[in-house]
DNA sequence: CATGATGCTCAAAGCGCTTTGGAAGTCGGG
DNA sequence: CCCGACTTCCAAAGCGCTTTGAGCATCATG
């Protein structure tokens, strides 16, 4: 069913059907009635194509995965930005489109979208320090949110990120005012300008009692459960052992648990755990009671915000461009006093 | 830079610069490489939504991914289908759509696919028993893939799955063998297709051995961390505990993990667990040993298998409609023989 | 009654591409 | 030297929609 079938049906010309069904005022109420009926009845909907082909808006946004032949790795973050992204697109009639490539492809990807015009906007996911992909997409002319912030980059660009550095700078204190003195950092990688802020956050509180970081307590990788439960272990083995962990991601504190547990160590009573929770919806802290004490932000939250901001950029509405969203911390079961071993 | 600007640079019509670049053979070999370098000189790369409007194809596959507001779940094994199936969509030049809706609006999600002729093809989700969203895809016509079964659905359709009956009876099998005699089963949802396939083969398994199932040992629910928790806690403080625990997914079988060591029970010494996994990239089954016993199947694997049945179908290859995979049955520490408590 | 304003509708152009149906140019065979 | 067969290229139509610029009634106003 083509726009004109159904205007030759209703013996209307293609253009008052198209102004009808789009709200154009130049149309009588009783005749748009009579079209939105008919569309109804017969299952009209514009053919997207045509209709953006005329427009030149592409009602989609682009968002681009690599995939990395070295740690093939697909961020599990990402499923439930993704979500909270996408909620917002088709509420205000966008698609998204995802591109999978592998990561030495992912500049063409961002290229792609720009001269194939498919999108009308990009989602910069996981920027690093000074990431070169905000020139590129500066250069490109398309509009683009970045979900994090990349420091060191100069010029401005639109964002949506979660304040690590004072997150982590909050849950080190707490730790700090709990006795602990030897806390561990296991962090995600540190070229992710996410883990350079946590860090930083780290260090700060450290530095604010005098404590210098030791760099035998600080680690860095994937936050995959197998590597927290790795390093706790060798960690534990050690000669001093921490009293406290620090984690980055919930996923990563399973497997530092399960680290502690394989030691004999119970978990907030014996050594402490703090883990950043990004609110993973298939990956609940606990039910009333978290069971881990954690930094808390909504990266769903985070998905919708970053979606509803490049929305307006799209549409040139006049609305910041910068949203900084502060983490809970959220008190569980995996901190305690330190203990002296 | 359109198709016309590149050809007037080049002082050729359209047309040639067209067939030129889309390798057709009516154009000269020497004229081809001169329009391919300026094509790649100037950047240019045809604009899709004019092309697939001519062409009538989108070159894009659509995904709709349900948003539940009882439970606001994004699926975990998704993020990782996925990556695989938009690994070969890249690869074959296609683009991924993603439709995230409200659920009840999931219907409106593949008619609007359908009708706004934007993808060539969609893949199914998550299909449940008799699953009427096949019937309603069938009718609109466009092809369709599905990522697992649906039982008492007649009418053939494409699917990609795994072997779910016959994973868990070999696990049920297996876990008998080892004299367990009280297995309790920790499930999905049973109104999805692959949960009630998982039960079918773990109590085919016992009744093998005349065994009874026992209602008080089956459980289904949302595959949450808390669900493999809580369950655990209540089926281990109960009179009759179980000896060994089959689990439907790697993220309850950690929550259940949990509720064994909160119980004081070692797992793999005082009680058994095998759980399935689908090997998801974020959340490996430990490095060189398994932790857990598991029937192993990669979801990604799945993606991609049903992206390259899919894409077949739409470009009119023959080839198989269905592929049943086998899972592996992966020896872990997670079990053991019974102990009589 | 003439005039302009207003409300409703339409024809036609154009978005950027592919593709059909030729039309020139080239070449070898009769 | 002519003719058919290629080879190489092009003009123009068409994909399904939006939108510009007008046209035709109808209505209130001076």
């Amino acid at each position: 069913m083509t726009l004109k079938e159904l205007s030759e049906l209703l013996g209307l010309s293609p253009t008052t059907v198209s102004r009808a069904l789009n709200g154009y005022p130049e149309v009588s109420e009783a005749t748009r009635k009579r079209v939105t009926a008919a569309a109804r009845e017969y299952g009209y909907a514009p053919n997207t194509r045509a209709r953006s082909l005329a427009t030149g808006r592409a009602m989609a946004i682009g968002h681009v995965i690599p995939i990395s032949a070295k740690h093939e790795m697909v961020n599990p973050v990402f499923a439930d930005f993704i979500a909270g992204a996408g909620e917002v697109y088709s509420r205000n009639g966008y698609d998204m489109l995802l591109s999978v490539v592998p990561d030495e492809d992912e500049v063409d990807a961002y290229r792609g979208f720009a001269t194939k015009g498919n999108v009308d906007g990009i989602i910069l996911h996981a920027p690093t320090l000074n990431d070169p992909r905000i020139e590129l997409l500066n250069t490109l002319g398309l509009p683009f949110v970045v979900h994090g912030r990349s420091s060191d980059t100069d010029g401005p660009y639109a964002w949506v990120d979660v304040n690590n550095t004072r997150a982590f700078q909050r849950a080190t204190d707490f730790l700090l005012d709990l006795g602990h003195r030897r806390i561990a950092l296991v962090n995600g990688l540190e070229h992710m300008d996410f883990a350079i802020r946590r860090r930083a956050g780290y260090e700060g509180a450290l530095a604010a009692r005098g404590i210098a970081p030791d760099p035998a307590l600080m680690f860095a990788g994937e936050m995959t459960e197998t590597h927290g439960h790795d390093i706790t272990r060798a960690l534990l083995a050690g000669p001093t052992p921490p009293s406290a962990i620090l984690v980055s991601s919930m996923i990563t504190a399973i497997g530092v648990r399960r680290g502690m547990e394989e030691m004999g160590l119970r978990m907030g009573r014996d050594i402490s755990l703090i883990t950043h929770d990004d609110e993973l919806s298939y990956f609940r802290n606990g039910a009333d009671i978290p069971v881990y004490t954690s930094t808390r932000s909504s990266v769903r939250d985070a998905g919708r915000k970053a979606a509803g901001m490049l929305i307006d950029i799209i549409e040139r509405r006049d609305t910041p461009r910068e949203i900084l969203l502060e983490a809970d911390l959220t008190l569980g079961q995996s901190t305690g006093p330190a203990v002296t071993v």
